[in-house]
DNA sequence: TCTGGGGTCCTCATCCTG
DNA sequence: TCTGCAGGATGAGGACCC
């Protein structure tokens, strides 16, 4: 899709169209999308905010709406799928998709394009590029060459001209680290490496790197089209609206990303092993510790102690934190894991307790249920006035609930509205009922 | 000017085990 | 019992992608 997340939003604002807009959050947030107007003015994704408003102050930004934009990948997924079943998302915005098979059904790679993009104008009103070529790199590089709203077709005996006259940049798995290394040795275009030998790349850019880069400069690229890739990690993290030094605020925030992780793998029917944790510091300098457990867990309560023991053990002697993040690692499927029952065990514990608060969520809404030390009384949340100093956004907050920070306790909130709080042992109970 | 959040893959060092 | 070695697991960091 061309500018993916600021031509969504144009659908529904037409009256924007042909005008430069942003889609990008406030604060220390980055730019998502930017329709081609913006990008004129020299925004692009990745870029700070501030940066973007200053570059284009004519522009208007609009807050990042995800369910919807995830709406629209669904209806152009499954038009790439009426096509044939080999697609393999890339993005919300992308897909590689092999028509080998649906050639003599369906017609020519072009005519398949062509249909493809008209059912997506048609039934999504956005525009689509497409990158046509014998192997996926060489596609992509097609697609985003061709951007906005174009096809282009790299027949196989065109490849290696076509590669040749691109920068070195245009591979792909080459940034700006990477280009710079091979800026050193030389080579600045996509002809330079192909020339070059591949064990001098390999010396250069480590075994696997230099290896693919030779590859892929002559328009080698053996993978094929993968429909369905299995998860290998699942992870939050946030950057606090102001840096922070207060422990408990960090402890508070590594409670949250635990539980959205734990609650992002039971749904996914995933446990995972290892644990990492992500710290970044005012100066951006970012560090991450892991720890591997003995068994696999979803448990958020198992991930939160886990990753608050790992940030306890750097021993960080009130250093400003700009961000933190849990991520689990190791994934497999729930339904494989074997778990090991330990003599003083309880019959209903911390897993049962969490997958009674996945049902009330559903049933109630996220958030229904969680941990007290996570409850925002309504004068300390975002969308209210900060009364003092004290209240600016980032810094110390003890929950008005009176639980300073205690992952122990759940609070939750019966539908008549009422509050209660609660330990996890009966919480399970409580819900079932 | 001040840098998000979701990931994957690779490299290197270290430790453990057979 | 000790030593050397190979290979796997783990942990950390870095680069890159969208």
């Amino acid at each position: 899709m061309d500018a993916f997340f600021a031509s969504v939003e144009l659908i529904d604002r037409p009256h924007l169209r042909g005008t430069p807009v942003i889609v990008g959050g406030g604060g220390r947030s980055v730019v998502l999308s930017a329709t081609y107007e913006a990008r004129r003015a020299g925004v692009h994704a990745a870029m700070p905010m501030g940066r973007a408003r200053r570059l284009c102050p004519e522009a208007v930004v609009i807050q990042p709406d995800h369910d919807r934009y995830a709406e629209v990948s669904r209806g152009v997924m499954e038009v790439f799928r009426s096509v044939t079943h080999l697609v393999e998302p890339l993005s919300l915005d992308e897909a590689f998709i092999d028509v080998s098979g649906a050639v003599r059904r369906t017609g020519t790679p072009s005519r398949i394009a062509a249909l493809i993009r008209d059912r997506i104008a048609d039934e999504q009103r956005i525009t689509c590029s497409v990158g046509i070529a014998t192997t996926k790199f060489v596609a992509k590089l097609a697609s985003t060459r061709i951007k906005p709203d174009g096809v282009l077709v790299v027949p196989r005996n065109d490849t290696v001209a076509f590669l040749h006259g691109l920068p070195a940049g245009a591979l792909w798995g080459v940034g700006e680290k990477t280009e710079e290394a091979l800026r050193r040795l030389g080579l600045v275009t996509v002809a330079d490496i192909a020339h070059t030998p591949a064990a001098t790349l390999r010396r250069a850019l480590g075994d696997a790197v230099g290896g693919q880069l030779h590859d892929l400069s002559w328009g080698r690229d053996p993978r094929p089209v993968v429909p369905v890739r299995p998860e290998k990690s699942i992870g939050a993290e946030e950057t606090f609206r102001t840096d922070t030094d207060d422990p408990e605020v960090i402890g508070r925030e590594l409670l949250r990303l635990s539980e959205r992780v734990a609650a992002r793998a039971r749904s996914a029917g995933l446990i995972g092993r290892t644990v990492v944790i992500r710290i970044r510091f005012a100066d951006f300098t970012t560090i991450t510790r892991s720890r591997t457990l003995p068994e696999p867990t979803d448990v958020a309560r198992v991930v939160h102690t886990t990753a608050l023991g790992l940030y306890r053990r750097l021993g960080l002697d009130r250093a400003r934190l700009r961000l933190v993040g849990v991520r689990l690692e190791g994934l497999t499927e729930a339904s494989s894991g074997h778990h090991q029952p330990t003599l003083d065990e309880r019959p209903a514990g911390w897993r049962e307790a969490e997958r009674a608060v996945d049902r009330a969520s559903a049933r109630f809404g996220p958030g229904a249920v969680r941990p007290a030390s996570l409850v925002t009384p309504p004068e300390d949340r975002a969308d209210a006035r900060p009364r003092s100093p004290a209240d600016a956004p980032g810094q110390r907050r003890t929950p008005r609930s009176g639980h300073a920070y205690d992952p122990l306790r759940y609070q939750g909130r019966h539908p008549d509205g009422r509050e209660w709080g609660d330990h996890p042992g009966g919480i399970a109970d409580r819900l079932s009922r």
